[in-house]
RNA sequence: GGCCCCGUAGUUCAAUGGAUAGAAUAGAAGUUUCCUAAACUUUAGAUACAGGUUCGAUUCCUGUCGGGGCUACCA
């Protein structure tokens, strides 16, 4: 929190004190910034005190900046329009901040709270190669993480791998079946990639026995459960579940392949986990649980002995917790995996990012683990976002129009290495540094595109259109932070040093914008971490590089004028250099010093 | 049918209940002896509809119409 924020909230509560005799609690005052066309920075609203001050919006905007302005320093002038009274700080206030900010290394980071918080994202199965929605997911769940570090709360990033299940035992048996033994190395394909392929050979297998069966003149609903491809795949599901050896064998060798392939992913992506937890080692929490809801009369018992758990009286549905036949279900699993994990790592919240089609899901798991008690009950969090979509519509695997997340970020790659060697911008880079800028480049325009939308909206991926370098898009800000970057190159090759003289005091509006809205970076980290939400961030670096270019392109920063006009301006361009270069860390994504 | 989410310029996205609803793209017009033109400057263009709440509504409430999701003893 800014200390000079606080002295005017100080001040204008003791200006309600003095002029009208009322008494105002400090957290009802709020500054919401000044629109560009009046003078100042801090608005205060006084529309909704009229009451209290019996008077009309500008008298009571008037008592109140005249108020502030007799206090001395706080500050220097102010101005009223309707019900909004501006205020003008002085220019030694802004140029004392960006002192502040030039000494901070950390600007922005909150001290540490020892508040524990596990984010769980990804959480991939293991039958196919992650794709286009698992993107958003990846990147939402690590910039997310990465913010809640920088707002000062003890992380811990998991991935809880849905390694078993009816899905990769369609992949086995087909490859089984039809794979002739094939290993990844062979074939040189990525090892998720391979047993996706089996996965699409079971489904074509799978529908082709459908068809015969139907041209038999099964009706279609018996042919999906008779086929033998499916049989056989619970079958299989069945041996792994008593743990055949060469079943289990067989499943060890497919998933270790798919394992290979995601951390390849990973790793290009720049993503990693603190733990990765397996559903073969979660499936069967949880029973304990549902017999403590029973004795707790969390849940109660149906006559044919499957178990329940009512919360009608809660706005939602009742929910099966246990089968009739004693076995569980996913909601089962997901109760005993929030205490496996709380033993784990003993956390205070705990955020879930998945996609929005499980809301319902989460609203009642954690409303039974409020109910039955779990101290982390109140910080289980629901990271719900919204479906990327195509421009022909819908993902669909079965229909092809996935798209599949390596070839993706290849594809990028490959924008971003035309679109650098078209302008000519890479003589003086070797193979090597320039293969590694097309790489951010290309990743940073991709995270920043999925990042940049309010999580929980549905969205467009356009994949010839969308993904640009130009306007409100990450290479947009990389280039900012690499224009910098080459100034402050100059600066020392001419001994310039950055500094805030304080003598100076002439501020024109442009370099003040940029001042205020670098005070303003704390609150949006603060901010971004409350709603779990990037976007803030991506906005507010966005702001801040545009404000910059304009800067640029007005204010000559080397020329012939006094030096200490010339230290000033690079403060201010190392302060916005600093602030970019972190809120770009925030998303996850890297800002290269020359482009 | 019931429940949940979303409807903002041609398009993709913004806007703690606040001032004349912001950007970006696409369109029109400009700016390179200079520290990076992947930039900057002008210009035109939008709150699905109807009510309500109030000093004030894109935002909150109700209804209608559109789009999507959930509604498995699947995970």
């Amino acid at each position: 929190m800014q200390q000079f924020e606080q002295k005017l909230r100080t001040g204008i509560v003791r200006a309600f004190g003095e002029c009208f005799g009322s008494a105002v609690e400090e957290a009802q005052i709020t500054f919401q910034p000044t629109r560009k066309e009046f003078q100042g920075t801090h608005t205060f609203v006084t529309f909704p005190f009229l009451k209290i001050t019996k008077e009309s919006p500008e008298e009571t905007g008037q008592k109140i900046g005249e108020y502030l302005l007799k206090q001395g320093n706080l500050i220097e002038g102010y101005n009223v329009v309707k019900g909004f009274l501006n205020l003008v700080l002085g220019e030694r206030t802004w140029l004392g901040v960006l002192s502040d900010m030039l000494d901070d290394d950390e600007y922005g980071k909150g001290a540490t709270n020892n508040r524990k918080v596990m984010v769980e994202f990804s959480s991939p199965n293991t039958n196919k190669p992650l794709h286009l929605g698992h993107l958003r997911n990846i990147f939402l769940g690590d910039s997310v993480s990465r913010i809640l570090v920088m707002a000062g709360y003890d992380v811990m990033k998991t991935n809880l791998v849905n390694d078993r299940g009816i899905h990769i035992c369609k992949s086995m048996l087909a490859y089984q079946k039809f794979g002739k033994g094939e290993t990844p190395e062979e074939v040189g394909l990525k090892g998720d990639h391979l047993v996706g392929k089996y996965y699409v050979v079971f489904d074509q297998h799978y529908k082709a026995e459908i068809d015969q069966l139907t041209r038999k003149g099964m009706d279609a609903e018996e042919a999906a459960r008779k086929a033998p491809m499916i049989t056989e795949a619970q079958e299989l599901l069945k041996k792994w579940e008593k743990k055949d050896p060469e079943t289990v064998g067989l499943w060890e060798k497919l998933n270790g392949w798919v394992y290979d392939g995601f951390d390849k992913t990973y790793s290009t992506m720049g993503i990693s986990f603190d733990k990765i937890y397996h559903e073969s080692e979660t499936y069967l929490l949880g029973k304990d649980i549902v017999e403590e809801g029973l004795q707790k009369k969390v849940f109660f018992e149906e006559s044919d002995g499957s178990v329940w758990a009512d919360l009608s009286n809660e706005g939602l549905d009742r929910k099966l917790v246990r089968r009739a036949d004693g076995t569980s279900v996913y909601m089962t699993q997901d109760m005993g995996t929030c205490d496996f994990k709380y033993n784990d790592f003993p956390m205070e919240k705990s955020v879930y990012v998945v996609g929005n089609e499980q809301d319902y899901h989460f609203k009642v798991l954690f409303k039974i683990m409020k109910k039955l008690g779990r101290s982390y009950g109140d910080g289980l969090y629901h990271l719900s976002y919204g479906m990327v979509d195509l421009p022909g519509g819908k993902m669909k695997s079965r229909e092809g129009t996935v798209v599949d997340a390596d070839e993706l970020m290849e594809e990028m790659f490959g924008i971003a290495e035309r679109h650098t060697k078209e302008l000519g911008k890479i003589e003086s880079l070797s193979d090597s540094e320039a293969s590694s800028l097309f790489k951010t480049l290309g990743l940073g325009a991709l995270k920043y595109f999925l990042l940049k939308v309010d999580p929980k909206k549905r969205m467009l991926f356009d994949p010839e259109e969308s993904i640009e370098f130009h306007g409100h898009t990450g290479p947009f800000v990389q280039y900012t932070f690499a224009r910098i970057s080459a100034i402050l190159r100059r600066a020392d090759q001419l001994n310039k040093e950055p500094t805030v003289d304080v003598s100076i005091e002439s501020l024109n509006a442009v370099e003040l914008d940029i001042i205020s809205h670098l005070s303003k970076y704390p609150e949006a980290i603060q901010l971004a971490a409350e709603q779990y939400s990037p976007a803030v961030i991506a906005q507010y670096i966005y702001d801040l590089a545009k404000n910059y270019n304009s800067f640029y392109q007005e204010i000559p920063i080397f020329n012939e004028e006094d030096d200490s006009a010339l230290r000033f301006r690079l403060a201010l361009s190392q302060c916005t250099s600093r602030v970019i270069k972190s809120g770009m860390g925030l998303l996850g994504i890297d800002v290269p010093d020359r482009m």
